[in-house]
RNA sequence: GCCAAGAUAGCUCAGUCGGCAGAGCAGCUGAUUCGUAAUCAGCAGGUCUGGGGUUCAAAUCCCCAUCUUGGCUCCA
């Protein structure tokens, strides 16, 4: 082998000529010392988007493009954690005989290894972990990689006891060459990436145990989880800590607490009782909202909460969603609590006869939905039982859909604009398993879905291109009915949430026969959409509070303004005030406490009240007020109209932006 | 559901070896009438999540239940 030649591209463009078998430390030798030295890794053909990453010990077997990795630098992060994991394994079987290793690999920000061990791991155990871990990375002992044969692999391990690897050697493929690495005496079963010795592993930190099963399926056997993460040197890791810290600090489930917005009670595991404060945020949300489906026309209606499960074996609910729903007997039937709205909207849409004239046919939808989440997954706000989403559907024609889709995509962008977010496009496209694979379909009918799949996804990437997004593709993670559109978006703190998601259906309206008289006389069947913007009301809550730290801007601030008299003689004055903006819409409130200002300016600081009014003789005689804006401290003294105009002109509901109103004009003129 | 940890005053938490239930903040009362992040004093506040057990004695040890929290394959 070592005979032929290889041609490896460089990200610059230039070509070099290596012996097949080469390594990276060898094509990095061959280009200068330093890069000799820091060189961890690469990417492999780094232009086709699979990013495939390769260690500095992995032979390289033919033609290919290559990107160096050098210490330091964010992509080699992940062969970082994942050696880190392998140093984490080494030190737990030192100091723990007999417990199995199974999987460790790197992860969003960490790393984590699952063990075999029925004692599990204790916080005391961590400590010991890491002070061992601590002694492998000074010995900095290198990793080295070997290939050998499937079976010499199953003897290895076999030989070691270590069963789950064994088990694991036989779901490989075939055709995959089976790797082992090694540092010090200890040997992992491991496909790799891995730095070139355990020195590099200076900063690392162990976070937590918890429980996993052996491949994630709980009929497996339970294993313990050990969490840790590590970073190229001591600052960055800090910086993640302290981003930990930050973001526990925002904890919707603390600042719900401290701002009464909310609370939890047993009698109701994981439906949140909404208190006045976090109940009028719920609102205005919807009422933000409205405003939108005002000019897009949509039009809200109610719906049931409680229906005959015959309507959700009709929807396909009672095969595929029944464990997730809240069951009940009336008048000896089956009822159920309904988990979504969509097909209480197909027997609205069904009710008359509709002309292709009627369509897109639009209901939006903020009843409260009910799905029995299993006791385990719930959390706070993010993950609750009992919530409401801002849900509509669009029964359209195909033809329509672009548009329709267009529309969505803009609304999205200029909803998630006024929040201050930023926002990513996912498309994902027809699975496997999906509607018009079904066995027992006839070649024509199959080949019918086909082109209504391939018109679907054709139209969703026009409006995608059309609209000059950048968007990711997920091939086959569309659902079982449709193909959909999701959007990501960054809250302050750099976390990504998925909010909106638009997705197609062509299941439904078959399920529920949905027609239109189309232009020739005939009957069609409409394509519907299913889309929600915030998503669940309730998890937009808890990523809101988290984003804003509970400074929420002046819209949606429960109480905007706290009027406070220094003095009780200025107590009618500060009530007077109070009377006046609350006649303008404005929600305020009068501190009328016997204590001292800073002690009630101190109060309104800690309950995030956007303006204080202060006013003590010298406005009172002026029929003036002290302006203290939260964020930006003492405005000073201005009159009192003045004033009220300055926060009238901050607490309007954010309405449709300019992009999306002229888009909505230019439908109109169509 | 499973693994692990936790639940003590409205909130945040302390409570040693099993031996009388504690603090700060919030609340209430009184004094103080004060100019931009905490005035002083006093008072009240508890079925230690619920149930069972061990013990002379349980917030503390054991068992069960409930709820909460961190997890439960972005593949060796």
């Amino acid at each position: 082998m070592s005979d032929t030649q290889i041609t490896i591209t460089l990200p610059d463009g230039s070509k070099r000529q290596y012996a097949a078998g080469a390594t990276i430390k060898d094509v990095a030798a061959s280009i200068g010392p330093k890069l000799a030295r820091d060189a961890v890794g690469g990417i492999l053909n780094p232009q086709d988007g699979n990013d495939e990453i390769i260690d500095v010990h992995t032979p390289l077997k033919g033609d290919c493009g290559l990107k160096i990795i050098t210490v330091n630098k964010p992509e080699g992060l992940e062969v970082l954690r994942h050696s880190a994991s392998h140093v984490m394994a080494s030190a737990v079987q030192r100091l723990f005989p007999g417990t199995q290793v199974t999987f460790g690999p790197a992860v969003e920000n960490g790393f984590y290894y699952d063990f075999k061990r029925d004692e599990g791991f204790t916080p005391d155990d961590l400590e010991k972990i890491e002070a061992e871990m601590k002694k492998i990375v000074e010995a900095n002992q290198p990793f080295v990689r070997a290939e050998m044969s499937r079976d010499e692999a199953k003897a290895l391990f076999a030989a070691k006891g270590e069963t789950f690897k064994v088990e694991h050697i036989d779901s490989i493929p075939v055709d995959a060459t089976i790797t082992t690495y090694t540092h010090g005496d200890w040997v992992d079963l491991c496909r790799g990436p891995h730095v070139p010795a355990t020195g590099l592993i200076k900063a690392f930190k162990l976070m937590s145990v918890a429980g996993a099963y052996w491949k994630g399926d709980e009929k497996n056997p339970m294993l313990a989880r050990v969490y840790g993460t590590a970073f190229w040197d001591q600052k960055a890791l800090d910086e993640h800590l302290s981003k930990l810290e930050e973001a526990k600090k925002r904890d919707h489930r603390k600042v719900g607490k401290e701002l009464d917005l909310f609370s939890f009670h047993p009698v109701a595991p994981a439906m949140p009782f909404f208190h006045a404060k976090g109940a009028f945020i719920y609102n205005q949300l919807i009422e933000f909202i409205r405003g939108y489906y005002r000019v897009l026309g949509f039009d809200e209606v109610i719906t049931p909460q409680i229906v005959d499960m015959d309507l959700f074996k009709r929807s396909g609910h009672y095969d595929h969603y029944r464990e997730n729903m809240f069951l009940c007997d009336v008048d000896g039937r089956e009822f159920g609590v309904k988990p979504m709205n969509c097909p209480g909207h197909t027997l609205i849409y069904s009710n008359e006869k509709r002309s292709y004239r009627d369509l897109p046919f639009r209901v939006a939808d903020f009843c409260r939905l009910h799905r029995y989440e299993r006791s385990g997954v719930t959390a706070g706000l993010t993950r609750v039982r009992s919530f409401a989403q801002d849900d509509a559907h669009i029964f359209c024609r195909e033809d329509q859909i672009a548009e329709e889709i267009g529309t969505q995509i803009a609304m999205m962008k200029d909803i998630f604009g006024h929040f201050g977010m930023e926002s990513q496009v996912g498309f994902a496209t027809r699975p496997q398993q999906s509607l018009g694979t079904e066995a027992e379909l006839s070649a024509s009918e199959r080949e019918a879905w086909d082109q209504v799949w391939m018109r679907a996804e054709g139209s969703l990437k026009d409006v995608l291109d059309s609209e000059k997004l950048t968007y990711t593709t997920h091939k086959g993670d569309g659902a079982f009915y449709g193909p959909k559109i999701d959007f990501r978006v960054k809250d302050a703190i750099d976390r990504w949430h998925q909010l909106s998601t638009v997705q197609l259906d062509f299941g439904l309206p078959r399920r529920f026969d949905l027609s239109y008289v189309n232009h020739e006389g005939g009957e069609s069947r409409p394509v519907m959409v299913h889309r929600a913007m915030l998503g669940s009301i309730e998890r937009f809550m808890g990523i809101l509070i988290e984003h804003t730290g509970g400074d929420f801007p002046l819209w949606l601030a429960p109480v905007q303004v706290r009027i406070i008299g220094i003095t009780d003689e200025n107590a009618l004055y500060a009530t007077e005030i109070q009377k006046k903006l609350q006649s303008l819409g404005v929600r305020a409130k009068v501190d009328h406490r016997n204590e001292k200002l800073g002690f009630k300016i101190r109060d309104a600081e800690m309950h995030k009240i956007p303006v204080v009014l202060v006013v003590g003789k010298k406005e009172q005689e002026a029929r003036s007020v002290s302006v203290r804006w939260r964020k930006r401290g003492d405005l000073g003294v201005m009159q009192l109209d003045p004033a009220i105009s300055l926060v009238l002109q901050a607490a309007a509901i954010p309405s449709p932006g300019e992009a999306l109103m002229g888009r909505v004009q230019e439908v109109a003129r169509l």
